[in-house]
DNA sequence: TTTCATATTATTCATAATAATAGAAATCAA
DNA sequence: TTGATTTCTATTATTATGAATAATATGAAA
């Protein structure tokens, strides 16, 4: 958990981890505040401006008399980028397909949009992010940074800031899949053709064939991702694992 | 502006409100803390929280020495509630272009998942509310409310929290629909078979078949209010309503 | 069953001390 | 003298603490 910088930064990212991993269940009362703050090492104005952040991701809500309470996972902001991190640390089957439905809705519009509104400047940009990325296509991991890149800016040439907004969302995907792929040294030279494909078709005007070309690579991301990780959950029945659990 | 419930709340709404509609540009410095504590008249610790309320949304980073910036509106989260609240209280046609793109990349998936996830009581109680809205179709103002649970009961049906998360979006979207056309007592009816034809969809398991006429749908809002948002906006130009601006 | 008092808790304010840093001044090397 | 580097300082955010206020769930009383 990155708990550098300032102290409420370090407060939240503490008592928002316990929260997001079940530590408190909906609906469950806080420890009062100054039980909050021996438990943090943080003085009362720290742990305040700490709540006051989570209640804006909606993870709590205060009530004088009755106290703090953690409220319901439907009232969470999940596309928040801290409660993303919290969430997809360990992430599950179910969370790749949390992840994925989202990708699969949002990329391949945005890509459709990008074929009729992305300007050649910003056309080219997307060029030259393929560039990097085939000539570090071995390097598994120096991959993911023109990967990223690639796709943030997809999103940002819609022109669309609510589109934008959810940068995060690929971000956590892309790190999921890194992070699970850096045994399989495979490398991720498969994946550039369906990259250059969908700038084609960007360029060509061609937004349905814009939208199949990335709804094909989400799809390889996809299976890629689940591959990676059957194989990686499997061996956990056997390992004992649980030094601090 | 709501400016009910706690002060810090309030303070919130107010900066923020300020900063979204550009009373600030980007990477301009805000003003100090003890001219902000009497510009919001407010103390210390409650200017600290909205300050970082605000942070939490991406709009502002403060930093010793210099002072609290504005940042660049594309750190800003603009799927955050209050955002779309203080952006879109008076949309102009590129804000509903905004808001259909994303609206026509979640809604068809989410429709299309539901088909092949909602559960039959699930289901049914879309089908509940397509008969609630069948009773009050003829007052278009009262229609708003099962209309807008309709949507966000599709996204949540979907099963996926990430895409739940953008409940606030068609909450938005549909609150200017129905601001907009309070006028034109047109009523909502022409809406209703559309509906009925997803939900349809739905219950046969026809995900395509859903994610078509969710499309349609959109599409058919989506005009409607450009409609009505154009015969607003022209009146504009004669009449003279600059009496406090 | 309703009304009211009370104790608990969050909320707010005010003040003081600490930490961090941008910009200026001073120092040093070429 | 010039340029870069370091140190210093003033400004600002950050943190801490204490005290007073407001709101309300709980239980007692009517």
């Amino acid at each position: 958990m990155r708990g550098s910088g300032n102290l409420h930064e370090m407060a939240v990212q503490r008592l928002g981890f316990m929260i997001a991993s079940g530590a408190f269940s909906a609906g469950d009362l806080l420890p009062g505040a100054d039980e909050l703050c021996a438990l943090l090492g943080v003085g009362r104005s720290v742990l305040r401006e700490a709540l006051k952040i989570l209640s804006g991701k909606g993870m709590i809500e205060a009530r004088p008399k009755t106290g703090t309470r953690v409220r319901a996972r439907a009232h969470w902001n999940h596309l928040d980028h801290d409660l993303l991190l919290w969430r997809f640390t360990s992430p599950t089957m179910a969370d790749v397909t949390s992840i994925f439905d989202l990708r699969r809705a949002i990329e391949p519009t945005a890509a459709c949009l990008c074929a009729y509104r992305a300007s050649d400047i910003e056309i080219a940009s997307l060029e030259r992010l393929l560039e990097d990325m085939e000539a570090i296509a071995t390097d598994s991991q120096a991959f993911a940074v023109p990967d990223l890149q690639f796709h943030q800016a997809l999103l940002r040439f819609t022109g669309n800031e609510l589109v934008a907004s959810l940068a995060g969302v690929v971000e956590m995907a892309l790190q999921i899949s890194f992070h699970l792929s850096d045994d399989s040294a495979s490398g991720q030279h498969h994946a550039l053709p369906l990259h250059k494909l969908v700038v084609e078709k960007i360029r060509s005007h061609d937004g349905e064939g814009a939208r199949l070309a990335m709804l094909e690579l989400l799809d390889e991301a996809e299976t890629d991702v689940r591959r990676v990780l059957h194989k990686r959950t499997l061996p956990v029945k056997t390992a004992s694992d649980q030094a601090h659990a």
